[in-house]
DNA sequence: TCTCTATATGTAGACAGTCTAGTTATCGGG
DNA sequence: CCCGATAACTAGACTGTCTACATATAGAGA
């Protein structure tokens, strides 16, 4: 996977994952790297900061919790990051559907 | 459209449209507009480093003409940009099934 | 006990590709 | 004569991701 390829979908991921159910950090890290089959496993250097992004623009809500002597920030999709993630999700339907028409050998259509 | 959705994947879609034949820069920019169904106008600033970025790797070669009494330089994939290109599609077929994977609502695989 | 790994969070700075905004130039139509 | 389309190009800003580093606790194993 080239390094920068998810640039600009890296918080449609982030969003998705928690949907579910909230998620710290390291977790978030975690959930990606299973649903993507092990494929994505993203450095700390990306993931911290995105999910600060996320939160300035409301998207998710951090809140500290001490679990066994470690520190935690667990996010919550807020409702304005469930809005977020549908837009994401049909940003991406529309992106995805726009590389593969150009991508697709053959036929140029008219 | 997310103006740096494409981060990544622009590579991909220029090698795509000089399979079918050598263009000029205007010409692929044309040629990716109607491709895309005119979802994608990307603006030359984009497109000529691009492709001088492409030349220099060695997936393209140049040629200066001269047409109606405009100057043009056509661009023709290599050998090398064809593997490169096999190479950029098989690498969004990973990528959009990964993405995909995460996206995907409800079931988090095991 | 000591060490190593996994857990857990974060920052500083580098990097690179895209975009904005501008320049130069020809041609054809109104 | 001017304007829009064609055609190519650059400088510099922007920004999100990555590399590398820093810190700290818990638990396993030698």
């Amino acid at each position: 996977m080239k390094s920068d390829a998810l640039r600009g979908h890296l918080d449609a991921l982030i969003l998705a994952v928690l949907e579910k159910e909230p998620l710290h950090g390291y977790a978030v890290m975690q959930a990606i790297q299973v649903s993507s089959g092990g494929a994505l496993e993203l450095p700390t250097g990306s993931l911290y900061p995105a999910l600060r992004r996320l939160e300035r623009a409301g998207y998710v809500q951090g809140e500290w919790r001490m679990v066994g002597g470690r520190r935690r920030r667990t996010y919550e999709l807020t409702k304005a990051g469930e809005r977020a993630l549908a837009a994401e999700r049909a940003e991406w339907r529309d992106f995805a559907a726009v590389v593969e028409g150009v991508l697709r050998p053959g036929t140029t259509p008219a």
